[in-house]
DNA sequence: CAGCATCCCCATCGATACTG
DNA sequence: CAGTATCGATGGGGATGCTG
């Protein structure tokens, strides 16, 4: 999780007035850019999110669903997803204890943006690991 | 594996496959959205495509327009932003040498999903600071 | 069942120095 | 100018074991 520069903007909507802004970063509070990003980028995140997607799952549920995730790294990823809001928690206390996360509304709306990028990166793999084996090739 | 019933929208019935592909993790270059992702998530690809936005740059335009990158960082990123593909490399073998970098059309298409995603960031960016801010307070 | 706690590896990134 | 080379710090994340 990397903190620093790009300081906040205004009333910016476009990756233009990001480019723009950017070159001031005077102020070192969070980027809303980075703030997200990174937590896209994580390993885990957006798995445990998408494996939410058809509803609500229990500790273990989503251990088996996301793959091979360890318990510790669930726990954590589902932490940092609670915290932002993204994922609810809710505490049944049975006999053994029962733990459902689900999506929250925040967290529904972050997919869509997310299935932007993923369609994006389903369609253009082809041509991502083509230019690799080309540059590759030619060193 | 099982399709996720439902899901009236197509991107979501997309990532839902993405989740479904995940389930052989013994090749990860296969998957798609880690291979992305993780070039997404990394602390100076996005920044150098949004500084290559407004046209070709060189080295050290770049450097500087990105802010306080180190020229290792700034190397190592523009290679493997090259090697995806997204960003070409012109060398001008000049007296002192000048290279010249700028985005390809794969990168330029990058970036549409890209704005997409970063802008659900600054709308809800405040939410998201909310939801935190109420996280810590209860614990 | 859900989850902390602990140990440890190694990838990422920063800083510095050197070069064609 | 545009890199390469090297060292070192940081922390993400895997493996394992223990508990309410």
């Amino acid at each position: 999780m990397t903190r620093e520069q790009s300081g906040n903007h205004p009333a910016r909507e476009t990756l233009a007035g990001m480019a723009a802004l950017h070159g001031a970063p005077e102020n070192p509070a969070a980027c809303p850019i980075r703030d997200v990003l990174d937590r896209v980028g994580q390993k885990w995140t957006l798995l445990i999110l998408i494996a939410l997607m058809p509803g609500p799952r229990r500790f273990s549920a989503l251990q088996r669903r996301v793959g091979d995730i360890s318990k510790r790294m669930l726990t954590q990823s589902l932490r940092e997803l609670e915290r932002d809001g993204l994922i609810s928690r809710q505490v049944y206390p049975t006999k053994p204890p029962a733990v459902e996360y689900a999506l929250t509304a925040l967290g529904r709306s972050a997919l869509d943006p997310i299935a932007v990028l993923t369609d994006w990166a389903d369609r253009n793999h082809d041509r991502i690991r083509a230019a690799r084996a080309a540059f590759d090739a030619a060193a």
